[in-house]
DNA sequence: CGGTCACTTGATCGTCTTCAATACCAGTGG
DNA sequence: CCACTGGTATTGAAGACGATCAAGTGACCG
């Protein structure tokens, strides 16, 4: 029995559905830093998250990494178009799961047609925060991305019912700065900036709170003119 | 009557509802730099390329432009996680489609449920391509990425049963700058630099042709030592 | 305490951008 | 036929942004 019921692929399946679901899952926990899937392996299985955060990321040859999400309570991990995985999910706090294996999800995706749907639904939405992602990526500056990725997490907590104004990131400043395609310095020195010019505060290097908060959206949406005088 | 039979989405579709899906969908023509569908327009059919190319991009409110990705012969277009569409898709020399709109393709999902495991199998195609691009643009030189583009533009002509070394490129050099989130000068220098060192010609701006495949193979991929000295 | 690890800060460097000029090519009309 | 035009491509010079290199700080832990 695990938190199946309230995770996202599973809200839309009829409650008499939910015991049979139930029956397919198996619960599982990964330490910090712990791999859960990994990249170009066999694909075996489906995860859905539960609890605690995963940075999902590829490599290259030389350990230049760039993280391509995170996953948090309720999101999906291990969709794969060919048989084998296309990033590597890893655990970054303590993370709870539930585990379906591919056999066992074919014969509930035949059950429960339903299901299908909701993971197209799933996928489509990832796509187009990939696509926002590569925007970010291709086309901000240090500035924008960081004010992108702090907007992004206060609408995360607003999302989990929490202030939108305070929030905890779950993640070092390592994984900030690969997931934003930056290093970990200018990261620091952004982050430092957008503190002195009073737009946030940061506390513990984890605690964030954001105090302009109309500045700091201007600024992820690229929109000129936040402060006459320093572009 | 269109090229539905030989697109991808349809493949899977058995014979016998052929004749259905035809009568689902309309054919259509955009001449170049013609709007197919807007971003964060309503979303209200699904389109499938059948000749010619598309450009699919954001822009930011200042004009700077990320294209997401290209669309060929046998590509869908419209996947819209809410109503609305996530990107804009525009027509870059003369492309051909057909159009489904999202009633019909409701009423065709329900009649053939194939197609909706094929939907869910070209979004999650998309996706790992989607998170290979975030690999380009967040940690790859321009070098690594022109490479990059180039030989992907190749598995592209393979795969239409054309030559692997010597393909056109139907795209300008602003689209793909905008689609490496670099600048025009710097991909004509880096294509430059390219040709001189003997791993590419280039004529008419349009036509490539592979010289060193193992060389920019390497260099795609960020494998280190191809030509000691010139990192 | 001495160790490690993450974070922070400073100084220097290089890649890529920006700005500007020029070349090129197709189409148009004198 | 040839100037003229508009768009795309190319090349050069200068500058900026962010990376790299290096040092120092602070927290936690054996």
């Amino acid at each position: 029995m695990c938190g199946v019921r309230r995770a996202s692929i599973c809200d839309a399946v009829p409650e008499a559905d939910v015991a049979r679901l139930a029956t397919a899952a198996m619960d599982g926990v990964a330490k910090p830093n712990e791999t859960i899937i990994e990249e170009a392996g066999p694909a075996t299985a489906f995860f859905n998250v539960t609890s605690g955060t995963v940075r999902l990321y590829k490599l290259l040859p030389d350990g230049r990494r760039q993280i391509t999400g995170f996953a948090t309570m309720g999101d999906f991990l291990g969709l794969a178009a060919s048989g084998n995985y296309a990033v590597t999910a890893q655990a970054i706090d303590t993370v709870r799961y539930c585990r379906f294996s591919h056999a066992r999800l074919r014969t509930l995706i035949h059950d429960i047609p339903l299901m299908e749907r909701q993971l197209l639904s799933f996928a489509t939405a990832e796509l187009a925060t990939a696509h926002e992602q590569m925007l970010l990526l291709g086309r901000k500056s240090a500035r924008e991305r960081v004010a992108s990725f702090l907007m992004t997490r206060s609408r995360l907590s607003c999302a989990h019912r929490q202030s939108a104004t305070h929030f905890i990131l779950p993640m070092a400043r390592g994984d900030i700065a690969d997931y934003l395609g930056m290093t970990i310095e200018t990261v620091v020195r952004t982050l430092k900036k957008l503190r002195d010019e009073g737009m946030i505060e940061v506390a513990n290097t984890r605690d964030v709170i954001i105090i302009d908060s109309i500045s700091l959206r201007r600024l992820a949406d690229c929109q000129a003119g936040f402060e006459p005088g320093r572009g």
